[in-house]
DNA sequence: TAGTGGTCTAGACCACTTG
DNA sequence: AAGTGGTCTAGACCACTAC
């Protein structure tokens, strides 16, 4: 089926460039299982001739996934569906570390009460009931960060310790396994805090120590909030970037 | 005159995509002064003209340099080269202030040694001679953070307290006006320090409160590295954002 | 109305990867 | 050799701004 032809556009006010509708077209490809992880998309030319469009606007359409790490490109190869692995990856890492050198540990999963902060990212009411997962990232083995992440409960009904488990404690794993949803992370917001007793025990810094806290949201392709994370590391050792 | 014709680009082992050599040009352009800030460019089909390429090359050409924001495209207007007050303002403000909020007062400007952090970023040699340029930025009033600001001595000849209170102590547009380099910046690493004496006192925080770091690099467009700058700041009142 | 950027086309050729 | 993405062209028309 070919998009909105010229003519048809005209009609409507607030029509949509093409190319945004490729992307578009593309994440429901996507998000419905067509394409899945790590397999390649058909080639430009084709999807071109799919969307009755030209290679040039696929190409404008698809630059923005690539550019948000959604899809990647190899010259020569083909356009592939980015593995959802690489995904949080860096953004749970210090600078310099490898995906490979880290490690997850889910430490709970349980029902509470969105907090002020976490309402207002996923767009509930203060109070509402969310799922609140914490995490403890090692690097090389050593404690490094801890991950709380809230999400509205009653979208994600079913997640449980094992299912997190079963996905490496990786969430967008879970998100995208059992619910079809593909999400990126937004900007981050920073703060300098120090160490809780909690904190100081899990994460072995002394107590009253400096942690670094990174807050972003992560949003469903379409925009739509999904989850609200809080990551609390030390940064004596390691520097974090984004 | 054209750019590299594409026969002769055929003999280059590392040849430039022309969009990357019109790129370039823009930058001389700019740093010639040929246009000055706010300045309009010709219009991307001139421009096309003018380096012998398609404006369909000219128009990728300028996408990077919009997308670092050197350069500001109004539909219907032209595309004007970006006031150099927009350059740095986020990276120097917490998440929410309007730039109108804030503004510098010049600490120190003194020589100084490059420690090891400045000297790797910067290229030289440990203990090189730098100039260190320490600011405060206050937002409404309220002191927010400082800055620590590492420059090679050698480059920049000259410069001193009353240039840079002259220029309102934005340090870029010093580099700007009397040195003709355009500068932006690099990727930011982020830590949690604590707040020493001086720190506490300046920042109205207490001693041994969780301050963040934010630490980058500037380059010039041509990717040499010119400024490394290290800013702390309080987030107990804001969040900061990159 | 004239000039600008924004979108889009229908090709072309090149660089790269695999068989 | 065949197929892919990467670059580039020479136009076209639209949306917006200013005069």
């Amino acid at each position: 089926m070919a998009l909105v032809s010229q003519s048809a556009r005209q009609d409507m006010p607030s029509r949509q460039p093409l190319y945004a509708q490729v992307r578009s077209r593309v994440i429901a490809g996507i998000e419905q299982g067509e394409w899945g992880a790590g397999e390649a998309l058909p080639s430009e030319i084709e999807l071109a001739d799919r969307f009755g469009v030209s290679s040039g606007t696929v190409r404008k359409g698809l630059d923005s996934l690539v550019a948000e790490g959604v899809l990647v490109r190899r010259q020569g190869l083909g356009t592939f569906v980015a593995l959802a692995d690489d995904e949080w990856g860096r953004a749970e890492l210090p600078a310099g570390a490898r995906a490979v050198d880290a490690s997850l540990e889910l430490l709970a999963c349980a029902r509470s009460h969105a907090g002020e902060e976490a309402a207002v990212a996923l767009g509930l009411r203060r109070g509402a009931a969310v799922l609140l997962i914490t995490r403890l990232v090692r690097v090389l083995g050593e404690p490094f960060a801890l991950i709380d992440s809230y999400v509205a409960a009653d979208r994600f009904e079913g997640v449980d310790a094992r299912r997190i488990r079963q996905a490496d404690c990786k969430l967008h794993r879970v998100w995208w396994r059992e619910f079809g949803l593909r999400v990126v992370a937004g900007e981050p917001q920073f703060r300098a805090v120090l160490a809780g007793r909690d904190e100081s025990r899990l994460l072995g810094v002394p107590a009253d120590g400096p942690l670094l806290e990174v807050a972003r949201l992560a949003a469903g392709l379409d925009g739509q909030a999904v989850e609200w994370s809080v990551l609390r590391c030390r940064t004596d050792r390691y520097v974090y970037r984004v």
